[in-house]
DNA sequence: CTCAGCTAGATTTTT
DNA sequence: TCTAGCTGAG
């Protein structure tokens, strides 16, 4: 087979230009991916350059995996030998080699952003700062965002030390860093941080990967931050056969460190590289790749770039303006419908939201209407409770100075240590400077740990024959045994509930995990290989893609990806873009920039949808049409005529009320005229109604205090203590209250 | 120490 | 809407 059969001429340079540092500028759709994989294919096929020599990083797990199979259909099994991977992936395993040298214990664990929250609480704790100045979200952010630049605490400090609020910031981020240490723990950018220290400060490791790697390939360099661009920069000193692809008019990543000035001074780095420009797109229709083209040209300070296509015109961009959120979710099941009567797989379509709490909708309204659907995101499954306890405990076996998962299965299930012995130990520990688990195991010598001396050693005790055991035991039979023995299950098993048995049916989900993992690797894993593996995959399920379902995602994880059919749904200020972007304008162009991406996933449709009203995080707001609307060119789109029968029957907001008289068509602006007639109407209501907190009396239950009172339908759901009844739920327009 | 019941608070995007 | 964390009674 002829690896350069089927490119253009740009990617077939990119793919023959393999010696010396390369850039190559890829717009959305111009077969990026396909670049990479054959420049990898030639490289080992027709260089002669070993697998092993070779280094390819991805932005997502998702994207690794795609690589790797596709490598390895252009030459076979040779491409196992490939260090494909992410960032954060790569660099564990350059870690577990090396981390030693950094006086990190070898099975280190890596936090996620709960563990470090709970570390940064802890900190805030010790040093006696509150946290409502300092909510540890923030913080975390700043600490973060220093990371990323390369900004350790001691810089940090001189940095800001007028700034009294940063300064108190420094103070945390130098604990929080000692805390992680002496835990033995990383957090997500420790994973890099760390890997350049050793590579900058042990020449010998720095020679070994530099000369290792022959030939590195980065996907997504938009959205490197400068310490993912030191680590490749390093990493590339030595041979500079450097290839980076990239698209900035696709860095979505600002906010959390994605530097664009390394795509944009890649030719500054490296005055000798070549650079390519990939502007055919091969995915999208023209009329999707104009409305593309005509939002992004918006922003400014972007490299020059115009994309085309010799695909065919295709059909306008549908434009839908729901009532509600439900009536958007149920006209894109129903659109979806027809698709699928219409000869369309439903794993042709997609939808695409800003955030996460937007599929909730579509998943109910999908649900009940019977369309298969998948969502990705979201729900973590490692996130769970009961997965997260059963991690931790892992965790504490594999690694006893892990006190933040300790302090969190020390007492699951109960064993009678409660929140002053935890608190004494944790004293004693910080007093000392070891770990918690270090005082346990000498709990003897603490008169105030009596109390719980028993408790204490037994668990002490039990870890320590576990840690044993997983020395001595296969995986997975360990974790089983782990489960059974800890008590987890006994005590889910013995709530006797549904919550419970569901809980107990992700746990064994979670073996099965274990299994897969214990199945795919080559030899015998380790149980640090395991937890390291979960915590840098962030989903199980995006393992498998079963059957003919539409798939649900957030625009940011869209990336990379297309779809026959798209659904950009939500597209309202406040929402889209997000209201957290409204005052900065270079956060503004970052969303035009997700916008940008989210258009360019469709091949042949797009549909762009919005909700005049929409019920989020519990209250209803009103927002207008997003501005990215009104960057598409109108002749470009085309709005359905729907707003007399259809959608607006299925949408409960507006049976039983007035403002929607049935069987009549209605032209837009009366909808709107409409709508602000009842907005008014129900604004009046609302001033003569009952409120939280008020007194009423009710015909049957007499009297009582209103709780709650939501929005539902066109109407107010009332949450209702009765002094006689206890709480009742009552639909406002029926209950005929009167106020006290 | 535990449990139930309640309140306050948070929800952008991901490795 | 959901959940983490707090409070007060047992």
């Amino acid at each position: 087979m002829n690896i350069l059969e089927g490119l253009n001429p740009e990617q077939k340079q990119a793919v023959l230009h393999t010696e010396g540092p390369l850039l190559v500028l890829a717009g959305a759709g111009s077969g990026k991916t396909r670049v990479l994989t054959h420049r990898i294919a030639y490289l080992v096929e027709e260089k002669m350059v070993s697998p092993w020599n070779i280094l390819a990083i991805t932005f997502t797990n998702k994207a690794a995996r795609e690589m790797k199979e596709r490598i390895e259909n252009l030459i076979g099994p040779e491409a196992h030998n490939i260090w494909v991977g992410t960032f954060h992936a790569s660099c564990v395993r350059i870690l577990r080699r090396e981390i030693e040298r950094l006086g990190y214990d070898r099975n280190f664990v890596i936090y996620d952003a709960d563990d470090q929250k709970s570390l940064v609480k802890t900190c805030l704790d010790q040093l006696n700062i509150n946290e409502k100045n300092f909510p540890p979200n923030s913080v975390l952010g700043e600490i973060s965002r220093a990371k990323d630049e390369l900004i350790y605490p001691d810089k940090f400090m001189r940095m800001y030390a007028s700034d009294y609020r940063m300064s108190r910031i420094a103070a945390i981020y130098e604990l929080y860093q000692k805390k992680l240490k002496a835990n033995n723990a990383l957090d997500f950018d420790d994973i890099i941080l760390l890997t350049i220290n050793i590579l900058s400060g042990y020449p010998e490791v720095l020679d070994y990967y530099a000369d290792k790697f022959r030939y590195i390939l980065v996907d997504e360099y938009q959205d490197t931050n400068t310490a993912q661009y030191m680590l490749v920069s390093m990493l590339a000193s030595r041979h500079r056969n450097i290839c980076v692809v990239g698209d900035d008019d696709q860095m979505i990543y600002g906010w959390r460190g994605a530097n664009l000035r390394n795509i944009l001074d890649f030719e500054k780095d490296y005055p000798d590289c070549r650079v390519i420009k990939l502007e055919q797109n091969y995915r999208s229709t023209k009329i999707i790749l104009d409305a593309a083209n005509n939002v992004i040209k918006n922003n400014m300070g972007r490299k020059s770039k115009k994309l085309w296509t010799e695909n065919s015109k295709g059909t306008p961009v549908n434009r839908y303006e729901a009532s509600d959120e439900h009536d958007e979710a149920y006209f894109v099941a129903r659109t979806m419908r027809e698709l699928k009567n219409s000869g369309r797989s439903y794993s042709d379509m997609a939808i695409l939201y800003r955030i996460n709490a937007q599929s909730r909708v579509f998943e109910d309204v999908f649900m009940k209407q019977g369309i298969p659907y998948k969502i990705y995101g979201g729900l973590k499954f490692y996130a769970r409770k009961e997965i997260k306890d059963v991690i931790a405990w892992l965790r504490v076996v594999q690694n006893g100075n892990d006190d933040i998962s300790l302090k969190r299965v020390i007492n699951v299930p109960r064993r009678g240590i409660g929140k002053t012995t935890l608190d004494r130990i944790e004293q004693y520990a910080a007093a000392e400077g070891v770990s918690m688990y270090r005082i346990i195991s000498r709990a003897s010598d603490y008169p105030d740990l009596s109390r719980a001396l028993k408790s204490l050693q037994d668990f002490y005790t039990f870890v320590e024959n576990m840690r044993g055991l997983a020395s001595r035991t296969e995986l997975v039979s360990f974790i089983e045994t782990l489960i059974d023995k800890s008590g987890i299950i006994r005590e889910l098993e013995a709530e006797m509930t549904t919550e419970g048995k569901t809980r107990i049916e992700n746990i064994k989900e979670f073996i099965s995990v274990a299994q897969e993992f214990s199945d795919m690797a080559e030899e015998n894993p380790a149980l640090e290989d395991f937890l390291a593996h979960i915590s840098l995959v962030a989903d199980i399920d995006d393992t498998e893609e079963v059957g003919d379902r539409v798939v649900m995602m957030t625009l940011h994880s869209a990336k990379g990806l297309e779809f026959p059919v798209v659904f950009m749904v939500g597209l309202e200020e406040g929402i889209f873009p997000s209201y957290r972007s409204a005052t900065e304008e270079e956060e503004l162009e970052e969303e035009r920039r997700l916008c940008y991406v989210g258009i360019t996933r469709a091949r042949e449709i797009l549909y762009i949808t919005n909700a005049k009203c929409r019920m989020i995080f519990g209250s209803t707001a009103y927002n207008k049409e997003s501005r990215f609307i009104g960057e598409i060119p109108e002749e470009l789109i085309s709005m359905p005529e729907r707003y007399s029968s259809g959608p607006l029957q299925d949408n409960s907001f507006h049976k039983g009320s007035s403002f929607m008289p049935s069987g009549r068509i209605m032209d837009l602006s009366d909808l709107k005229a409409r709508i602000r007639e009842f907005n008014r109407q129900s604004a009046e209501n609302d001033a003569s109604e009952v409120n939280v907190g008020d007194r009423v009396i009710h015909k049957k239950f007499g009297e009582g205090t209103v709780k709650a009172k939501v929005y539902e339908g066109g109407d107010y759901r009332l949450d209702i203590h009765f002094d006689q009844y206890g709480m009742k739920r009552l639909m406002e327009s029926f209950a005929r209250l009167k106020k006290i």
